[in-house]
DNA sequence: AATGAATGAGGATTCATTCAT
DNA sequence: TATGAATGAATCCTCATTCAT
């Protein structure tokens, strides 16, 4: 179970080359803290390039040094988190016991994962499951969600617990009714609705265990 | 199943007495209809108070007259097409025959209705699946949603057809991911994408007959 | 001293006839007093047709049938409580004792009646001390205060206070500095400084004296 | 006897450094100028931001990089115009014969000093003294009429002028009330009623004399 | 006389983005 | 690479006032 990678461009975007530079990694990790906490504090749609800047400590000119545009600051917080909630799940299944392992263990397991994630991270939470505004960070969930369903199919396929039934595409659909299910739960409570989550671990484990070995 | 109420006031907004008369009740329709098609044509984003005035041939300071403000007009435009899918569904649950009536033959009579007026309404699929701007429209789609599964769990108790397990929440949150289906399935394509809808189905299906009869 | 005629038409100023009928009079009232409420909660500025309608419980239309525009809203009102700072004013000189009568007496007798209008019309306070905003009522307090001034001289002169150097003149500008005193007095403090009242009373006072008899 | 210190920051208003470049204080200045004009010509209440920026020769959004918002343009240019009254002022008091001075050649030099300015700056008559619309202006003129009075005080003090009696609220109520006679002055005729301005002078010299030494 | 309905005419401000240096 | 300064382009909404009935 790999790490997704980079769907959009990690983080800066100056045309000409990429700032590997120690200077310009520490920047692009202070817009990035800013940007989390601005949206945090008043939501994806009040986030502004002048704002961002000013909480950055840089100047409005200097973001475009390191983002493409305003869509990609948050497209780069969400990619931050994306990577941060791999590693989660990675980490998650792989301390599964191999033995008694099936179904119901790996979906539970990833999905509190998930939710440990959205805990930690709500910018992450405001951006991904409450933004309703940004494109890119839309195509980029799905992209990933599709990454996370490709691991986890070849998980279970070499642990012997997918049938032959378990497509990829069902796997992915798994995931993003798993999705949905999340975004319910932390719409109408800050730390997501646990009886909601469980319920909703119940659904996409009956689901999968249609398909399972 | 009834008829989900007015959660918004649906459409004209004069501080007092609704004009019910006949010249109104034309240009509220002429707005809804002008804004239907600007959206379908620019998305919803793209959407500005000048030009569905413009598109309706009405002052912009008239719009006010029927509307508090442009959120209303998006609202008032999901409300009158959700309005169309309840009767839809309404219809289409109703046509079941008695006999051999069960949880798989409830759910796709009620999938299949609301794709069908996701097909007639392409402004709805714009507003509502793939709107990611309006929260009052977000907000109307959860009481909505919240509608339709009391309506369905009603149903279903009267028939039979639910056992003791399937709460209110149940029947909510499988409307829920119903919804979340359809969203993915006309993401990817404009009639929505018929495979995905049929697995849908199935899902949803699957988790429901857990607290069947 | 008389009362200050109406200076603006006094109320209704319909283009045609003059709706002297008590329905009219009566809903003129009610326009006042709504009038009245919101300048005292909202300020001048924040003041609108419609509000002023809504409080008064009558069409905006109707509005236009009593009075020419919005400022004869303002012009109104303000004449309303100018009329009952004539008779304040009138009463409290009337009511000098007219042995040892001065002008130190003349001048606190009615700086003070004013005052005590002040206290009770807080809308008057908004519109004509405090508002910087109507030229109609600007040019209104002007007028009233050269008839104030010419009031007060026909009694000062009558009482064989005023000397032959006390002019129209120098009277207006003693009702004039007056005012100016208020609207600081007023400015500062709700109920009016009254240091400031006091101070203000001597200044004029002094520079009455110049001019007395 | 001192200028007024910037009670609003006098003009360019970036978020973070205030750009003393030539080139903004060049624009800065163009927008006032332009801001003058339009006053002059057509009242304080018709002023537009887009009627500046035009007449100023840059984007309406350039004006929006100097200044905060309309508001404070009226306040940038009040605030020139006294700056320039303070130096009249402080030469016409310093210009005094030390032998033989009196309170009546100090309030005379002050007030002939401001008659000057409003002579020379007509589109300060038009913002300070006949403008009834804006908050900003009104509370900088209260401000800077109490920083004229301290410093007058202070001048009278040093000159030995001042009686035990003359505090520095009474020094304010004789700059105030003198203001209020240049308002009536210059109401009334564009250059300001000579005849008022001279019975303004004895008024407020009268008043002050009573607190002399 | 009364009024429901309609509307002309703005107006202030925001913001992402781009250059010249 | 960094940035101060500049700006093109919109957008939503308000409100006093007027008719037709």
């Amino acid at each position: 179970m790999s790490v997704a990678r980079s769907v959009a461009d990690p983080t800066p975007v100056p045309t000409r080359r990429v700032p590997t530079q120690a200077r310009s990694r520490k920047r692009v990790e202070q817009v990035l803290d800013a940007a989390a906490t601005l949206v945090v504090r008043d939501g994806v749609d009040a986030l502004t390039t002048s704002e961002i800047a000013r909480a950055a400590g840089i100047p409005v000119a200097s973001l475009y040094q390191y983002f493409a545009d305003k869509d990609a600051v948050l497209l780069a917080l969400a990619e931050r988190d994306m990577a941060e909630m791999d590693a989660e799940v990675a980490a998650a299944v792989a301390a599964l016991d191999e033995r008694g392992l099936d179904v119901a263990a790996v979906v539970r397991a990833t999905m509190e994962a998930f939710v440990r994630v959205y805990h930690r991270r709500r910018a992450f939470v405001e951006i991904y499951l409450r933004g309703r505004t940004n494109a890119a960070v839309h195509r980029f969930g799905r992209e990933h969600n599709r990454q996370v369903a490709g691991d986890l199919l070849a998980f279970a396929r070499e642990a012997g617990l997918a049938g032959p039934d378990l497509t990829e595409q069902r796997a992915q659909l798994a995931v993003e009714v798993g999705d949905r299910i999340f975004q319910l739960a932390f719409e109408s409570q800050d730390r997501g609705d646990p009886d909601l989550v469980e319920e909703g671990i119940t659904l996409v484990t009956t689901y999968l265990e249609r398909y399972a070995a």
